[in-house]
DNA sequence: ATAAACTTGACCGCGTTAGTCGGGCATCCT
DNA sequence: AGGATGCCCGACTAACGCGGTCAAGTTTAT
């Protein structure tokens, strides 16, 4: 998965989707206002997201999206697979760290970069898009790295 | 932090150092060589490496660079902050979730960013080079998920 | 029928990344 | 002294991906 600003907006929009779905459907313009995202742009975003089965469309006036499951079995990382279509970590070509076994220490990041990957995921997975709009989402390894000025850690952009 | 190639190859040449660092200083052209990165763009990622003090330089005949520390008091995520300058995660102009605050709902998915960044922060930090060394990476999360096909998950390029 | 709203696809500009080039400077060896 | 070796540094460039626009559609409710 990239981290882009891509996913970033899908997820924004997403959040914005949870939060003002009350059993009608929510037009694209509306989260794009809200949002301060382009229109058409998001429009490019929801149509992959549709595509994954993650929301449904209403067409015709007082048409929109609506989220297809329940916002707490909607994982943070469903959305991001959804719009940022993964790219291969190393640049192996054999995929799973066969070709680079081969040649000694060419590849020992190899199995780094994979468990990263894995990591990330596993904590995007870790939390639904509920957890994000209900606000419970700053916990565990927060405050330990506070107060470090910056960590110089940033998702995306 | 960017997880782009570059702070990759920082990594792919800190592990290919402390490889062959037997007290005697190391080519870079060495290093460009078994790692099949470009000598001049290594150069350059060297010199910020070096600038951050992880490593020391020997000029002339026999020189090369050196580690300044032991492999076990050097994380991952310090190189990667070396080569990779930080950009901000969300794009709330006060940095710390003030400027949103003011607007509702409008960034809810800041605290998801941020965390996220200190989750990959804290990995890349638990890991000193002597792990990668020593192929102690894989482990924790890696088997749980490695069923799934793909993950998805690349952590660049 | 007409308008609202989604759908699709082509297109584009900008910034970053990866990489090059060329010319330094320090040090060792002969 | 004078190469040879290898670090040092800054300017430059080609390509690519991302964020974003535009212009036509098509479907559906009223």
């Amino acid at each position: 998965m990239k981290l882009s600003t891509k996913g970033r907006y899908a997820v924004m929009a997403m959040v914005d989707l949870a939060f003002h779905c009350r059993g009608k459907p929510v037009a694209l313009a509306d989260v794009a206002e809200r949002q301060e995202i382009s229109l058409s742009y998001l429009e490019q975003l929801f149509g992959k997201i549709r595509r994954s089965g993650l929301v449904k469309s209403v067409r015709g006036p007082g048409g929109g999206y609506l989220l297809s499951r329940d916002t707490k079995d909607l994982r943070i990382s469903d959305i991001i697979l959804a719009v940022d279509e993964p790219i291969k970590a190393t640049r192996c070509k054999t995929g799973s760290a066969a070709g680079c076994r081969g040649d000694k220490n060419r590849c020992l990041t190899h199995d780094l970069w994979e468990e990263l990957g894995n990591q990330i995921y596993l904590y995007l997975s870790s939390i639904s898009l509920a957890d994000v709009c209900e606000n419970r989402v700053l916990g565990t390894s927060g405050q330990l790295y506070r107060r470090e000025q910056d960590t110089g850690v940033a998702a995306a952009e």
